[in-house]
DNA sequence: GCCGTTTTCGGCCCGACTGTTTTCAGTCG
């Protein structure tokens, strides 16, 4: 196998970097995760790097790291990958997998019960064989069980989206205690990440005992796996883990910078602490020499005491945000209420399920001054697409509504398919009567990169089309990206100013976050739109700006920052 | 393994909770 993408470098630094863990091997493990995590969010093609001879100016990478990048590239494996999986008893990693089990543990189980596996391990339990070990006893051999328990019914992350209506409740129930003065939830969800693996709620109180109390009698609360005065950690029914951080008042800034991460960020960031003679905690900024609290109760303090600005959640991703941050460049990033319309609306004329007219209205409600009404075009059957007659009936519906709207403006659009040999699913003639025209494969999601780049590249040489709509058709968890080389896509994006969209579809989120910015820097305007199919979607919008500010993306470089009439025109450029 | 305003060696972020341990190791975030 020839390796392609930077995520198939990255994933296999990120194993020898858990394994080197699980050897206890901490700071060449670190090296390599931290190596794996920078090639994550590299935003050119690693190969090209590599081909410059530039691997080793990539932060993080040294020769050696180098060296295994380039075999990987080359042969598609890694020879020190392949001698540390061998190094490593069957079985170790697996056991990791369950909550409670770190390194030493698993190898102490796999060596002293002989078990090669959950299933080994749970029938070691049953049969009280782990409590007579060294170490353990009853009740962790009850964890294990609970954990194995926990495993088999544990969904791996959770979209965002189907996040932000629990941490309303959430936040809600918190705020009624009198012992809450501040909560909010920070971790990966104030970061904006497109999936979560657990909450981290933050309390600030002056009686931690009754705010962790009001913490873990939360309705949605299904099982209490630990309860502290200052720290407490609850599953939630559907297995949603919450940790619960409670902290005085005054620390509530260095707390909630703490917790917002993400771990690459804060480790950077102690690390520069360090070397300037401070000690960063949850508690605050301390300064070494004599302990004494320098900063502690607002975020801006910490950072500006670093001599940094502070910075979105949205940028903590050890991306050089912390290197531009040092050096008073950091990008503004658009903001949600910059947003004028949304770019990618269906209607009851194809597969959604409100009128126009309730569209324009929940648009309205939103703030919004315009949307863009894109509904399938005719080759997607399934969906009702509409060909060049009902188009012509949608837009004098469109054109009629227009007349009754004040302040308000509805587009004429398309979501228009690509067809196999790149070829529009609607004549021109159709098309040029449009304002906005989104153009999406969905159809040969198993053609190679070749061919589905040069069809993607052959639908934005149609001078009507003004976006390419979901780019990479992935959806989060269920099916990857369709082979394309995006860097051509980009380059070419750019030289016939087409947008590419942000679905902020939770399921899609596509482009993702690294993709933006890339194209971004190659100079790609986005086009962020919600692909609503019924009106509660279209509330969806927040979920494409967070995507946009993740990928650092400034008001300039969103199309739905423009009014309607300069939006029509993106094409001039 | 990487890195450098403590530089080519000697560091590498920090604290809470649990279970088992009589003083702390393991795990987690």
């Amino acid at each position: 196998m020839i390796v392609s993408s930077n995520a198939d470098v990255a994933a296999v630094l990120y194993e020898i970097g858990e394994i080197l863990t699980i050897k206890d091997d901490r700071f060449r493990s670190r090296a390599y995760l931290l190596a794996a995590q920078r090639i994550t969010s590299l935003t050119e093609d690693v190969k090209k790097v590599k081909e410059r001879g530039e691997l080793d100016q990539i932060p993080g990478v040294g020769k050696s790291i180098a060296a295994t990048i380039t075999e990987v590239i080359d042969t598609g494996e890694s020879k020190v990958l392949e001698e540390l999986r061998e190094s490593l008893p069957p079985g170790v990693r697996q056991l990791m997998e369950l909550e409670g089990i770190g390194p030493k543990n698993a190898m102490r189980l796999v060596d002293e019960l002989k078990v090669s596996s959950i299933d080994d391990l749970e029938k070691a339990a049953k049969e009280e064989r782990v409590r007579v070990l060294k170490g353990f006893g009853e009740k962790k051999e009850q964890n294990i069980l609970q954990s194995i328990e926990d495993y088999r019914n544990r969904q791996t992350r959770f979209l965002l989206g189907a996040i932000l209506p629990v941490v309303d409740d959430m936040l809600a129930w918190m705020r009624e205690s009198p012992a809450v003065l501040r909560a909010e939830v920070a971790g990966s969800y104030r970061r904006r990440r497109e999936t979560i693996g657990d909450l981290d709620l933050l309390v600030a109180s002056d009686d931690p005992d009754a705010a962790s109390a009001r913490f873990v009698a939360m309705p949605p609360v299904e099982r209490v796996v630990s309860h502290g005065s200052t720290k407490s950690t609850v599953f939630l029914r559907g297995h949603l883990q919450v940790d619960c951080r409670v902290i005085p008042p005054e620390a509530y800034g260095a707390a909630l910078q703490y917790f917002t991460g993400s771990k690459d960020h804060n480790v950077k960031l102690r690390t520069i602490g360090v070397k300037a003679g401070y000690k960063l905690n949850e508690y605050g900024l301390f300064r070494r020499e004599d302990d004494k609290l320098v900063a502690s109760e607002t975020e801006e303090e910490i950072y500006k005491t670093l001599g940094m600005d502070w910075m979105p959640p949205e940028l903590r991703e050890n991306r050089g945000e912390i290197e531009a941050a040092t050096e008073h460049r950091l990008p503004k990033l658009v903001e949600l209420d910059e947003i004028r319309g949304d770019l990618h609306c269906h209607s009851s004329w194809s597969e959604g399920t409100m009128t126009i007219e309730e569209v324009a209205e929940k648009a309205r409600a939103l703030g919004l001054s315009y949307v863009v009404i894109t509904d399938h075009s005719k080759s997607l059957g399934i969906a009702r697409g509409l060909d060049e007659k009902r188009l012509r009936e949608q837009g004098k519906e469109i054109d009629a509504l227009n007349r009754r709207l004040r302040g308000f403006t509805v587009l004429k659009g398309i979501e228009c398919d690509i067809k196999s040999d790149g070829s529009m699913d609607l004549p021109d003639s159709s098309l040029e009567e449009l304002d906005y025209v989104v153009a999406s494969i969905h159809s040969g999601f198993k053609n190679d990169e070749e061919t589905m780049t040069n069809r993607m590249v052959s639908a934005m040489r149609n001078e009507h089309v003004h976006a390419i709509g979901h780019p990479t058709g992935r959806i989060i968890q269920k099916r990857k990206p369709y082979p394309l080389n995006l860097e051509r896509v980009f380059e070419e994006a750019a030289a016939q100013h087409v947008a590419m969209e942000i679905n902020a579809f939770p399921e899609r989120l596509d482009l993702d976050d690294v993709s933006c910015r890339q194209a971004m820097e190659a100079g790609v305007v986005m086009s962020i739109g919600t692909d609503a199919h019924a009106l509660n979607q279209m509330e969806f919008l927040p979920l494409g700006v967070s995507v946009a500010r993740r990928g650092w993306l400034t008001s300039k470089d969103v199309a739905n920052t423009r009014t309607a009439k300069d939006l029509v025109r993106l094409r001039r450029g």
